[in-house]
Order: structure tokens, then C-alpha cells, then sequence
DNA sequence: ATAATAACGAGA
DNA sequence: CTCGTTATTATC
């Protein structure tokens, strides 16, 4: 039933008249009289009887073609039951709006399809069995673990890998040969970027590996009517290799064998429409429920994907030390100013000494130069005027705002004044506001070396690559341009600004927009070098310069269990007017040992409630949020409540 | 939204 | 106790 009123979110039977017996197939849309009016539906499944003593009769099936595949369909429910949300909610995120024209171009040139569409399926798999082609592991042979990866994909087996890509690496190409390896082995793929250049991207490297025609492309960005035909040429079976951005992520294909991240700490992955589910936790629960293989890449790795490898759910794919060091650029902080690099609003005029130096050795030997420089709009915070260590709450470790420029600080969950708050770091008592970061850098960084072409890639125009001569790059996070060859150095300024960002993922996310530049650099044994403006003995900048993810992400993980954060734990969020948010938690049925913390204000007078309960308790909270949801829908309660579970952000 | 159903209270 | 009215709840 296409209403998303949590109390209603569960089948309805109804009779199928005569006319409409062949079209009524598990999966299509269907129109039902429902409570007087029609409302859409989905057709979940046939059966013989039902318990239900007076059954209405379909009123139409919207279109015979079986949008909503079984597979796709017991994926939705768990990601509902997994987000406190309804299926009907997921079901809008995982099949596109229909687009009749372009429904009426691929049915028209397919055969009709079959109802045994998905049971040829199997048959086709089995068939398969015997004679599988290896696939050559190219660059996976630079990470000990890569080729058998490749192997077990091929040989149809659920590997599940968590990769960390060396500098330098075209991560397109190697998801191109696992993708490529699947499909020797007769199964399909899913894979998921976050924007339209990593697509790009992709998109060409299978082409040239797979062939034309071998795969499409599933993304919201390409419009209604192509998406639909991208999806449907994947429902059909025309294809069965899909590759887009989060709307791909529920994309059906036949005889699914791998699912795939590429840069799973990109807050792109979140959706933000209800359930708000995240890419890499529908993949992988995907991967769980039809025994499929996974793959989570990145250059830098997540706290979410440390805790895969830790718990044994999937392996690293890591390379030694020894390539590890022999790719990585020459890295250095500038700790030849402290001043400079810690406060960038006074720094914007000039640059620390190190890092021009760098640049203009680049430039000299006609190397490109790539200055990576923070987007504005970060959230203001605050931090230890001594030792610039982020202030936490004492009482929950949430954290800390000034309401005012002379006020208390207060804890932005729980709501607790620190009045006299003392740094843990080094018992400071003193309190500062971040800085705006400088975006004014940039443009004094053409003027500091003159003759240079200078090329912007932001928001307003993204660069796909640059060539390889001299130049200057001033990128924002996520739009660095590739540089044909590699850039001869790269500099990472504000970082302060990163650093103190009111975000539990602040290191985690400098890290991650830091080691994506860096990759863009040559070689340190090629010349190329990186520059990071910020304190050496920061643990993300360490991080960096080591190019070693995998142990800041252990210590991440290690601190956000201390602490009591996702992914060490489960949280949730209920936003609304204070009433309802207090209704809802009322009567909801929570496990034992939940804890509710806050409330806390949340924007334009609604205030926010969180949750926090065990891992293992997971499923136990989202139920009682969802049931709970569920009684207040129908007592037809007049205030709205946000239900989300591990949003990204918590404050 | 709207119809069934439970709950309630006044009058016989 | 019944009838009529009003809250409650389910909606195939």
C-alpha cells in the first residue's frame, strides 16, 4: 500500500477479478480501493486464500511490467525494519517514478516479459556452472589479498573486502576489474559512487573492460525518463551490471553476485528522503541477504567499515608498507609557523613558508600544483583556547556551544550548562569559537605566483582533469580535478577549519577529503609532494603522512566506543514539537537498556530526542520507534515526528 | 476520509 | 435495560 502511515505498513489481501488475473504478477503497480478512495499499491505476492473475511477486488493494474523484483523486495523490508520506516517509504526510493513513454521504448523492443523472469534466472546460473574464464587482477595484483578477491568473484563466492586504495591508484579501473571478474563468473553487479564525475569515471573504465552495452548507468541526475529506462533495461535482464549514484543502490539485477562502494565516508551516500537509509548499509545488507560479495573502497576508511573488519564480517585489502611507501607522495605538515597554520583567517595573505616553497618547485620543474581549500558553511563549535581540542559535554561527551559570544557553553544534546568546564587535554579553562574558514585563499594564491594559469573546480564548475604542465589547481573537497600524470605537489590549507568542524566525524572527514587529494599527487620517488598546513601530531594528519587510514579508523572506532557513538553503538533520533517528540518516546516499548538523551533544540522550534542502545539491540529499537510511530499515526496525531536511525550527523 | 465498533449516558 | 449519541479504531 503506497501510504506511508506507519500503522498501515503491512499487506492487504485483495481478490483479483478475472480481467486482470495475467497482469496481477508479484511486482507490479496496482491501483486499490482502500478506506473509500484509490490509492497506489504494490502487488507483493499471490496467494490461494486469505484470512480476511471480505476482500475488495483490485481496481487495475497500473502497467503488467514487474517493477519491483523478489529480491529487491525483501531488501526494502529489511532496510525499513533496519530504519524504523515503512516499506512503502524505501519502495518510493528503490523503484523510479514509472515514465510510460520510456516503459512503452523498452518493452517494445524486449520480448514480453516473462513471469518466470526471476526463476530463468536461476536456471541460467545454474547452467553456467563449469567454464569460467579467470580474469587477469591487473592492479590488484599491488595488494596481497586482491587476487584471490578477483578469483573468489569469478567462482560466484560471497567475498566480502574492505579495500584500501594506495595513492595514486585508479580506483575506477580496479572496480572495473571486479566488477569485470563478476561477470566472468555469470553473475551481475551493483555499484555505487557519490557523485556524477565519480561516475564518469567509472562509467568509461567499464567500457573499456566490459565492452559497450555490457552496463548502465542508474543515477537521478540523468532525468525521470532515462533513469526509468536504465532501471527497467536492468529489471528486464538486458543488462546486468549497474553502476550509479545512491539511486542505484536498490537497482535490480539478475543473478546479483557483487555489491560495490567506492568512498563510502561521503555524506553523499546518505539519503536524505525518510527512512534516510545510507548506501553502504543497503548494499551490505544486501550482500547478507542473498549471499553476495561486497566490496567497500576508498582511500581513506570509515569507522563503519573498521568495524566490518574488526567484527570478521569482511576482510582488508590493503597493500604492504613497503608499496604503501614506495607510492605515497613526499608528505610534510608545516609546523614552520604554528600561527599561520592554526588561524587561516590571518594567514589568508600569505602563505607558511613551507608550502609556497613546495608550489614553486612544482611550478619551476612544470609540474601542476593542486591547492585543496575548504567549502564554507562548516558548523561553528567550539574548543580549548589552549590546546584547540574539541569541548565534550562531561555528562554524555556531546558537544559544546556557545548560545552567545559572552554566554555559558552548553551541551547541544543533553542541554547541560558547563559552567566551569576544564579541558581533559590540558585543563584549560578557557573556551574559543572556530574561525570562518578563508576562501579569499585562493584567490590571493594567483596573485602570489604571477604568469601561473589558475583553474577554479567548486560547486559551480567541476573540473574532470587538468593537463600536465604548470598550473595552478585550487579545488574545493570532493572537485579536485585528475592531473594527467599527477600533480607535483598539493596543498592542504585551513585545515583548522576541517579539524574543529562541530562533528563527530570531523577528523575522520579531514582525513578523508586530505588522503583523496594527496592520491592526485606523483610519487614522492617522482617528485611529487604534499603540504599539509596543519599540527604534525594531530592524529589525522599522522594518518596522512603515513597514508594509513586503516589505524586511524581502528582508533576512531576505538574512541566512538568509548564514547558510546555509532558505529559502536546504535542511535536514533526523534525530531519534533517537544510534545510530540515526548508522546512518541512515550509510547514506545524501548529495550531495557536504551538510554534517551537530550532534549536538545533542533531548528525552528521543534527539539530532538536520541536513543542510544547496543548493537545487538538494534533491531529491538527500531521496531519500538516504528510501532510507536505507528500508534501515533493512528490516533492521527497532528504533529509530525522525524524518525532516523544513525544519522549522520548527531548534532 | 469513512465506516464499523466500542463506550457512554440519559431516559424508561 | 434500551436507544441514541459520541469517542475509537481499522481501513482488505
Amino acid at each position: 500500500m503506497d501510504v506511508p502511515l506507519p500503522h498501515l505498513d503491512r499487506p492487504f489481501d485483495y481478490l483479483v477479478p478475472e480481467a486482470l488475473d495475467a497482469d496481477a504478477r508479484p511486482g507490479v503497480r496496482v491501483k486499490v480501493r482502500f478506506a473509500g478512495q484509490l490509492v497506489d499499491g504494490w502487488l507483493l505476492e499471490r496467494a490461494e486464500s486469505s484470512e480476511h473475511p471480505k476482500l475488495a477486488y483490485l481496481e487495475k493494474v497500473v502497467s503488467p511490467v514487474p517493477v519491483l523484483s523478489p529480491e529487491v523486495a525483501r531488501l526494502a523490508r529489511a532496510v525499513a525494519d533496519r530504519y524504523a520506516g515503512s516499506l512503502a517509504d524505501v519502495l518510493r526510493l528503490a523503484v523510479p517514478p514509472r515514465h510510460a513513454r520510456a516503459e512503452k521504448a523498452v518493452t517494445a523492443a524486449d520480448a514480453p516479459p516473462s513471469a518466470d523472469a526471476d526463476a530463468d534466472a536461476d536456471a541460467d546460473a545454474d547452467a553456467r556452472v563449469g567454464g569460467r574464464a579467470e580474469v587477469d587482477p591487473r592492479g590488484w595484483r599491488d595488494y596481497p589479498a586482491g587476487p584471490a578477491l578477483l578469483r573468489a568473484l569469478t567462482d560466484g563466492k560471497p567475498a566480502r573486502a574492505v579495500w584500501s586504495a594506495l595513492p595514486g591508484e585508479d580506483w575506477a579501473d580496479r572496480y572495473a576489474d571486479a566488477v569485470a571478474a563478476t561477470v566472468a563468473g555469470g553473475r551481475g553487479a551493483v555499484v555505487v559512487v557519490a557523485d556524477a564525475r565519480d561516475l564518469d569515471r567509472l562509467d568509461a573504465a567499464l567500457t573499456a573492460v566490459l565492452g559497450a552495452g555490457r552496463h548502465v548507468r542508474l543515477t537521478a541526475a540523468d532525468g525521470p525518463a532515462r533513469r526509468y529506462r536504465a532501471f527497467l533495461t536492468a529489471r528486464t535482464g538486458e543488462v546486468d551490471v549497474v553502476v550509479g549514484t545512491r539511486a542505484a543502490m536498490f537497482a535490480p539485477v539478475r543473478r546479483l553476485g557483487l555489491v560495490a562502494i567506492w568512498d563510502d565516508g561521503d555524506d553523499l551516500h546518505a539519503e536524505p528522503r525518510a527512512p534516510y537509509p545510507h548506501a553502504r548499509d543497503v548494499l551490505l545488507t544486501r550482500a547478507q541477504l542473498g549471499d553476495v560479495a561486497a566490496l567497500v573502497g576508498g582511500y581513506a576508511r570509515t569507522a563503519e567499515a573498521q568495524l566490518l573488519v574488526e567484527t570478521g564480517w569482511a576482510r582488508e585489502v590493503v597493500a604492504d608498507r613497503a608499496v604503501v611507501r614506495a607510492r605515497t607522495p613526499a608528505m610534510a605538515p608545516t609546523g614552520d609557523d604554528p600561527q599561520l597554520a592554526r588561524d587561516p583567517g590571518a594567514a589568508s595573505a600569505r602563505l607558511p613558508s613551507l608550502a609556497w616553497t613546495t608550489a614553486r618547485d612544482a611550478l619551476r620543474a612544470d609540474l601542476p600544483v593542486l591547492v585543496q581549500v575548504p567549502r564554507r558553511g562548516y558548523v561553528p563549535s567550539v574548543a580549548c583556547a589552549d590546546c584547540r581540542a574539541p569541548a565534550r559535554c562531561p555528562h554524555c561527551a556531546g558537544p559544546l556551544a556557545l548560545p552567545s559570544a559572552q554566554g555559558t557553553p552548553a551541551c547541544r544534546w543533553c542541554g547541560r550548562v558547563a559552567a566551569a568546564y576544564a579541558c581533559p587535554e590540558c585543563g584549560g579553562r578557557r573556551l574559543r569559537a572556530s574561525v570562518t574558514g578563508a576562501r579569499r585563499t585562493a584567490e590571493e594564491l594567483g596573485r602570489a605566483f604571477p604568469g601561473v594559469p589558475v583553474r577554479t573546480s567548486g560547486r559551480e564548475e567541476v573540473l574532470a582533469g587538468v593537463p600536465g604542465g604548470a598550473g595552478l589547481v585550487i579545488a574545493t573537497p570532493g572537485a579536485e580535478p585528475v592531473a594527467e600524470g599527477g600533480y607535483g605537489a598539493v596543498l592542504l590549507l585551513d585545515s583548522w577549519a576541517l579539524l574543529t568542524r562541530a562533528d563527530l566525524r570531523a577528523g575522520e572527514e579531514a582525513l578523508r577529503r586530505w588522503m583523496a587529494a594527496a592520491a592526485l599527487a606523483r610519487p614522492g620517488t617522482a617528485g611529487g609532494r604534499v603540504v599539509v598546513v596543519a599540527d604534525g601530531a594531530l592524529a589525522p594528519v599522522q594518518a596522512l603522512l603515513r597514508w594509513d587510514s586503516a589505524w586511524f579508523a581502528a582508533r576512531e572506532l576505538a574512541e566512538r566506543r568509548e564514547l558510546g557513538f555509532p558505529p559502536a553503538v546504535r542511535m536514533a533520533s526523534v525530531t519534533g514539537v517537544a510534545e510530540a517528540v515526548a508522546d512518541l518516546l512515550a509510547g514506545a516499548r524501548l529495550p531495557g537498556d536504551a538510554e534517551v538523551l537530550g532534549p536538545v533544540p533542533a531548528e525552528e522550534g521543534r527539539e530532538r530526542m536520541l536513543v542510544r542502545v547496543p548493537r545487538s539491540r538494534a533491531a529491538a529499537m527500531a521496531e519500538a520507534l516504528h510501532a510507536a510511530a505507528g500508534q501515533r499515526s493512528a490516533r492521527k496525531a497532528a504533529d509530525p515526528v522525524r524518525l532516523q536511525v544513525d544519522p549522520l550527523t548527531l548534532f
